[in-house]
RNA sequence: GGAGAGAUGGCAGAGCGGUCGAUUGCGGCGGUCUUGAAAACCGUUGAGGGUAACACCUCCGGGGGUUCGAAUCCCUCUCUCUCCGCCA
């Protein structure tokens, strides 16, 4: 969340960042201003109160050890008095606070400076493309069909088991699932990315400190025995894993990398968009996240975005890059690039990888700090990007390399799949 | 799941009703000494709110209570450890 410090001394300029958003609720801003206004006078009317109870507490103990009973008598007449004023205040004080938290909370990340205005994905903006797209054969199929013809998706059982969204891979689609986690892993961890293998259950905390609470509260699988949340995304447990700590500047930068599945309930979602592996309630996701220095995290940004294109050259499938507008961008994020691939049968791009500058936001909530040179304690800024997720993955590099009676996987998936094709 | 013990500052570990935000050790930082380093010695070293800066307020796992006063007593939740049961 954001600063309410910040928020106090650039109320325009926050404002107006706003509405690049297109955030509807902009007045929440000088609530947030008037509701702090309240918590400084309560807490300076608290505090005054509280100051005179303590001197007066002591006082009785020093009478107290002295014999002197009728004049400590006399002090805890004067604190009973005291503590009935300050009930109340104190009661205020906290609803106060109560209401700038909750207002805070519904503030979104304020869009970086470079961020497109815009309301819709039309709005985004393409920074490059890259890859090429094929010549498919006759009769070439989407995802679907193929993953039908070759049996390695069973879409059919995942429902009988579950439900529509959990699909089943099957011999060489479970092969596949297995080897591009395992190339994505390897590829972050010789980028200098420590692997992870985080719970894919969060508690509450952990989902505010990231900030799927309260925005996205119906999004997420809950398990309500145990006041559990089915992780969405690996960011959840990897971010929290510093959640409350105060870092040396010498811990720059923290990579992290993790794959998880991710759990999505995808309320609201309907149509042909979610046809075969387009879109899911579980997929695997390997993700990458960093903590870094605010000075340096827009080059951490761009280092993120170059270090996902080459991962997608080396699956040898066409991509774009997309600036996204600010009407576009996740609640948290103040600057997001997504990466979309062709999926060359459906003739569409398709989202693989989002990489986010969630600059303090995150670490606001989450009280991830650091000492910078001066030993001043500064809020550090975090990133995250998907390096990268499966499903939408396998459905393009099923799709783009389809050739007559086979699939041709890239040579770069050869050391973990095998040299041979997926084919009848 | 049952019984018991515990949760204190970066770590270890005192404190068990009154100048305790907290003894001490280690670690960190600064200094003296040294050509330099180590050792030794001296000093310093939690977070948040608040202030121009002080003052002042809050925090000893979370929440609630008793008391003039709580890290210290009581209740409750969470977590950790030991024993029993169950078990991939």
């Amino acid at each position: 969340m954001l600063q309410v410090a910040f928020i106090r001394q650039n109320v325009d300029f926050v404002k107006e960042r706003l509405g690049v958003r297109n955030f509807a609720d902009i007045g929440l801003v000088d609530t947030v201003v008037a509701l702090d206004d309240q918590r400084r006078k309560l807490q300076l009317e608290s505090d005054t109160t509280l100051s005179k109870i303590n001197a007066a507490s002591k006082e009785i103990g020093v009478l107290m050890a002295k014999g002197q009973k009728a004049e400590a008598e006399q002090k805890k007449q004067e604190v009973a008095a005291l503590k009935a004023t300050q009930a109340p205040i104190a009661e205020q004080l906290a609803a106060v606070e109560e209401q700038l938290n909750d207002t805070l909370v519904r503030l979104p990340n304020l869009p970086a400076a470079a961020v497109p205005p815009g309301r819709t994905p039309e709005d985004n903006v393409t920074i490059r493309e890259g890859g090429r797209k094929p010549v498919l054969p006759a009769g070439a199929m989407a995802h679907w069909d193929l993953a039908k013809k070759y049996n390695l998706i069973d879409f059919e059982l995942g429902n009988k088991i579950t439900g529509s969204g959990f699909p089943v891979y099957i011999n060489k689609g479970a092969r596949l699932q297995r080897a591009l986690i395992q190339y994505f892993l390897d590829y972050n961890t010789a980028a200098g990315y420590t692997e992870y293998q985080p719970p894919i259950m969060v508690n509450e905390a952990s989902a505010r400190g990231t900030g799927q609470l309260p925005d996205k509260e119906g999004q997420m699988y809950y398990v309500g025995e145990d006041n559990l949340y089915l992780i969405p995304t690996a960011e959840v447990p990897v971010t929290n894993i510093f959640r409350d700590e105060i870092l040396k500047e010498s811990q720059f930068p923290i990579r992290m990398t993790a794959y998880t599945p991710c759990f999505r309930r995808e309320a609201g979602s309907y149509g042909k968009d979610v046809r075969g592996l387009n879109r899911l309630h579980q997929f695997d996701k390997v993700e990458i996240v960093q903590l870094v220095d605010p000075v340096r995290s827009y080059d951490v940004l761009e280092e993120m975005v170059l270090h996902v294109e080459r991962l997608l050259q080396s699956l040898d499938l066409p991509y774009r890059i997309l600036r996204l507008c600010g009407g576009d961008m996740g609640f948290t994020s103040a600057m997001t690039y997504d990466f979309e691939v062709f999926s060359a049968a459906q003739e569409k791009w398709l989202e693989v990888s989002s990489v986010s500058n969630f600059e303090s936001f995150q670490t606001n909530r989450m009280k991830i700090r650091f000492k910078d040179a001066g030993g001043k304690t500064l809020l550090a800024h975090s990133l995250n990007g998907s390096s990268l997720a499966l499903p939408r993955i396998v459905a393009c590099l099923l799709e783009n390399h389809q050739q007559d009676g086979f699939i041709a996987l890239p040579q770069a998936l050869h050391g973990y799949f095998g040299a041979d094709s997926i084919r009848l």
